[in-house]
RNA sequence: AGGAGCGUAGCUCAAAGGCAGAGCACCGCGCUGUGGACGCGGUGGUUGCGGGUUCGAGUCCCGUCGCUCCUCCCA
């Protein structure tokens, strides 16, 4: 039986990670010019983080998350979300007594167990910034522009994508809103899957983002937690918008928009694209006010957004090529030809030199004939062909030919790397 | 989670119960030491896997695994 990589996880291959790379290289540059600065968490952490951190009652955990003990019996998890990670990491390392706003960033795999479909894994990779120590209107206001400007610095045009916006309030209004919906869908109970009839008790602002077609019908007319905001989240909600409008940048409300993870408070949004089918969020993120607290330590309000690189990766691979703004990795600059066996100990010594001196340099292991070879070197873009026979050598030198105009000169062996390092 | 479709060579796909094929790719030769063309030849498959029906299954049936799409949720 063939072994197989496991349901969900796939492979990025060389012909893919240059794009990946270039994405990544992009992410680094752009959030980087917001102020932000790369932190890697551990990919496995104790499932108790985030079940306290994103929420006992949410699907991410519930139900998608890979947990397992360890050796010693510990209940671990493999990362479906990393702001958990790193407000952990922010607490344990005490950041904040750094002063300030501490601006994070980071990249890598996350493991959730759903079933997979175009642009969505068992493991994917996100992208994703965290903004914590301040409340200010303002800051929300500026990691949605670093969300635009993102995925404008990686052309996609704004026509293209959209914003979802909504505020679901905070810990403070949450209790009469939570009391709204109860009240709203208790008639409905009978009507509501098993899993919503639970959540009915235990938190029923999942109820709005149940996949079940009959609670979705029920939860169209369900209360809008913008109704229910006390002054202070209405007031921080408006100045939001505000800034944005300033910033000249567009947005639709939606009320029914509530994020899967229980962290949230106050805005919650995500920016999507009108080129994919079902799964079209390209980003999503929020305010997250009470999770360091959660979390055991100091109280510290957050804000932040996570990306799915698959995603970017599929509407950016989707464009035309002449609209691809990356480079595919260029191929050796020379390439050798040893003519023979005789000639490979000395192939290696060039080789080697040449690597040394910064050119790159490559030949053939395979066992190819001679003319095959040269086909290679042409197909992989190499500049020049290295011609290493028992003619040349025994005169010290190797025969280079330019492979775009077909020029041949003869240069000895020990002046190949200021030879190829001079010409453009 | 629910619905639909598809799994045949490395890739794209044929074979409508009767000899598993083509194109591309790969390797060699023509060219015993020199280019993407051309010509000739060659390697490559337990038809995803497991059962069943049949004289006979890539084809029909059941199961299973995987992928794709849709609904939904989300990155």
């Amino acid at each position: 039986m063939k072994v197989e990589a496991v349901r969900g996880m796939t492979d990025i291959l060389p012909e893919e990670t240059s794009l990946w790379q270039y994405v990544e290289a992009e992410i680094r540059e752009a959030v980087a010019l917001y102020g932000y600065r790369e932190i890697r968490t551990p990919i496995v952490e104790r499932a108790e983080l985030f079940a306290r951190g994103v929420g006992e009652t949410t699907d991410i955990v519930h139900k998608e998350m890979y947990v397992f003990p360890d050796k010693k019996g510990q209940l671990l998890a493999l990362r479906p979300e990393a702001t958990a990670s790193v407000v952990r990491a922010y607490i344990e390392h005490g950041l904040y007594a750094r002063g300030g706003v501490a601006k994070l960033y980071y990249l890598g795999p996350m493991f959730r167990y759903e079933k997979p479909q175009k642009g969505r894994k068992r493991q994917f990779h996100q992208y994703g910034v965290e903004a914590l120590g301040s409340l200010d209107p303002a800051l929300d206001a500026e990691v949605i522009d670093l969300a635009w400007y993102l995925m404008e610095r990686l052309g996609l045009r704004r026509e293209g994508l959209f914003l979802r916006l909504n505020s679901i309030g905070c810990p403070r209004d949450r209790p009469r809103y939570r009391e709204a919906l109860r009240e709203y869908f208790l008639p409905h109970r009978e009507g509501l899957c098993t899993d919503c009839q639970r959540r009915l008790d235990e938190n029923p602002l999942r109820i709005l983002d149940c996949n079940g077609h009959t609670c979705q019908e029920i939860a169209r007319d369900a209360p809008r937690s913008l109704d229910y905001l006390c002054e202070g989240c209405r007031a921080h909600f408006d100045e939001l918008l505000g800034y944005l409008d300033a910033l000249g940048l567009a947005y639709e409300k939606d009320p029914k928009l509530v994020r899967g993870l229980d962290y949230y408070t106050r805005t919650v949004f995500e920016l999507a694209s009108r080129d994919l089918g079902a799964q079209d969020a390209l980003l999503g993120g929020g305010r997250y006010d009470g999770l360091a607290e959660a979390l055991g330590g100091p109280p510290t309000p957050g804000v932040g957004f996570a990306g799915g690189m698959e995603r970017l990766i599929l509407v950016l691979g989707e464009r035309e090529p002449g609209e691809r703004c990356y480079r595919l990795i260029s191929g050796p600059r020379a390439y050798l030809l040893p003519v023979a066996e005789e000639e490979k100990a000395e192939a290696l010594k060039i080789l080697a030199a040449l690597r040394r001196a910064g050119i790159s340099a490559d030949m053939d292991y395979a066992g190819r004939s001679l003319r095959k070879r040269l086909q290679v070197a042409v197909q992989r873009g190499a500049r020049y062909a290295l011609f290493l026979g028992e003619e040349e050598l025994s005169r010290g030198e190797g025969k280079v030919r330019d492979l775009e105009t077909g020029v041949e000169e003869y240069v000895p062996v020990g002046e190949l790397v200021p030879y190829l390092q001079g010409r453009s």
